[in-house]
RNA sequence: GGGCCGUUAGCUCAACAGGUAGAGCAACUGACUCUUAAUCAGUAGGUUGAAGGUUCGAGUCCUUCACGGCUCACCA
């Protein structure tokens, strides 16, 4: 039927409420229980008891199904995403609020007065006594057997997904459980939680392409943050020993199944360590925010178990590669070697690229896919890691881990540089690299140079992509099923 | 940005080789006082994503565009 017919024949059962004095968009209903404790108190009692008892429930929901069987229906109605059958007989509730129930459609809030009691088949049931109207649906819901499974739809209309797909419901649900297991774990170390600005100056403390703004008022530009970084460690200078931020990111690139325009980052600092015990505790945290979210140390994803005990693997970049890619140390140690290797399995680089952006290349192509047990990467190259600090060893190397898991990249940390003159050096060796075209390389941030200048103390920190995390957690295949309303191409009109 | 695939009723999907666009659910009318994907009888519902083209004839073939999915490239 043609969907304003289909509109039209709502708001004409909506008049005819109306008329009858039914108040149809009333300000509240006051329920006795939510029908999941409804269930969870009573869906064991048997029927002569629930008889007995004659047990009087308010509840109210959204009707999501009805049977009419002439002068009686049943029907089911949700909320909290728990379902209850009620139960109308004619003989059992006045004329008008007869009435009321001929005028309903599927996806109308309704709220029942009436007493549990259990049918023939066995079903908890309220036999209702008193029908409230609470609110009319003007569209349809999806389909109730096949639901909402056109992804476009499913993300334009996430309520409708939310309705109709339970996994949607409790992905966001279980997205909800994990934010906050990580913020117990961090509060109950010790850390304190802070916002710092989204809309910056000199977007650093990454290397991505910003969003840019414009403020009227002062008449700057602006830029939507890519990492809150540098703004965490200038709290570290001014004493905040521990700090973290959960918060969006912004980037302005491409859009795929990993890559969101917005996304949620998990950022943490903490004073008098480094990236060894960073590893410690992520490998603390993330088995201590399974057990909280999950219930369970382990999780499934794409068809493989993974453990989150501790240890996790741990291995320096370059022996990934020796490991993984089959590449001899030789071979690592010379860029035309790398570059052959890189030709022959067709990949596009650039004659020009350096040594250590050709390894990190050969990393994700070679090697990142085989890491589904929990492994950190250890031990970056100095160029594509401005913000890390040297190893004491080895300059061209910096105390820098990424931890992967089931083939994600899901976090990144290092020992933090806090020296300012090398940190300024730093900044004007990437200034060089963006002049010779890296759109993305790291921008020149002297106010950030200046609060090295005062002392930052040692100090380890780590970001964790929430999103990717999610994504482990719930099996997801891609960071749209993970965002409650991914970023997709507007289009005119609602409901398309 | 490139490649591949998709877009048909409110939802989920059909439609041979180019020959009158169909089903289930939802909706509407009627029957039915323990159903649960209720059942039974009947009714209505379509600019086949958009615009052009080929053809006697286009959901189907061609071109362009829009939107989406996957993938490659780019990118932490």
């Amino acid at each position: 039927m043609e969907r304003s017919t289909l509109i039209n024949q709502r708001k004409a059962k909506l008049e005819k409420l109306r008329s009858l004095g039914v108040e149809v968009y009333p300000r509240r209903f006051a329920q006795s229980h939510p029908i999941e404790e409804v269930i969870d108190r009573y869906s064991q009692l048997p029927a002569e008891e629930l008889e007995k008892k004659a047990i009087k429930v308010q509840l109210c929901g959204r009707v999501v199904s009805m049977r009419g069987h002439g002068k009686v229906a049943f029907a089911h109605i949700v909320n909290g995403g728990s379902k209850l059958q009620v139960y109308i007989r004619q003989d059992k509730v006045s004329p008008r609020d007869y009435e009321i129930y001929t005028l309903l459609d599927l996806g109308d809030f309704i709220g029942v007065e009436g007493t549990l009691f259990r049918t023939r088949t066995g079903e908890l049931t309220v036999l209702v006594g008193n029908l409230h109207f609470l609110a009319k649906a003007l569209r349809p819901l999806p389909e109730k057997w096949h639901g909402l499974t056109d992804v476009e739809l499913r993300y334009r209309q996430r309520y409708l997904d939310l309705l109709a797909n339970p996994r949607t419901r409790h992905i966001f649900y279980l997205r909800s459980r994990i934010i906050k297991a990580f913020r117990e774990f961090l509060d109950e170390e010790g850390y304190l939680e802070v916002e710092t600005p989204m809309m910056q100056p000199i977007p650093g403390g990454a290397t991505a392409r910003p969003f840019k703004t414009f403020h009227n008022a002062l008449s700057i530009d602006l830029y939507l943050r890519i990492a809150p970084e540098l703004y965490l460690k200038r709290l570290v200078v001014g004493g905040l020993e521990k700090v973290y931020e959960i918060n969006r990111n912004f980037r302005n690139e491409g859009i795929s199944t990993m890559h969101n325009p917005e996304f949620t980052m998990l950022e943490f600092y903490e004073s008098y360590s480094d990236y060894n015990d960073m590893m410690d505790l992520t490998e603390r945290m993330l088995l201590a925010v399974a057990e909280k979210a999950l219930g369970e140390s382990r999780i499934s994803y794409n068809g493989r178990r993974i453990s989150l005990s501790p240890p996790f693997r741990r291995i320096t970049l370059r022996d990934s590669l020796i490991k993984w890619g089959e590449l001899s140390p030789e071979q690592l140690n010379s860029k035309e070697e790398l570059l052959k290797i890189a030709h022959g399995l067709s990949l596009q680089v650039e004659d020009n690229i350096s040594l250590p952006k050709l390894m990190n290349r050969l990393f994700e192509e070679l090697v990142q896919s085989n890491l589904i047990e929990p492994t950190f990467i250890t031990d970056y190259p100095i160029e594509i890691s401005p913000l890390a600090k040297q190893k004491r060893e080895d300059p061209a190397i910096v105390e820098r881990f990424e931890l992967f898991i089931g083939g994600l990249e899901i976090a990144n940390a290092f020992s933090e540089l806090n020296d300012p003159v090398e940190q300024r050096r730093r900044f004007e060796h990437q200034l060089e690299e963006r002049a010779k075209g890296d759109a993305e390389a790291h921008w020149m941030d002297e106010d950030y140079v200046n609060a090295l200048e005062h002392g930052l103390p040692p100090t380890g920190g780590e970001g964790i992509g929430i999103d990717r995390l999610v994504m482990l957690f719930t099996d997801s295949k891609s960071i749209r099923e993970v965002i409650l309303f991914p970023q997709l191409r507007p289009r005119g009109g609602a409901g398309a």
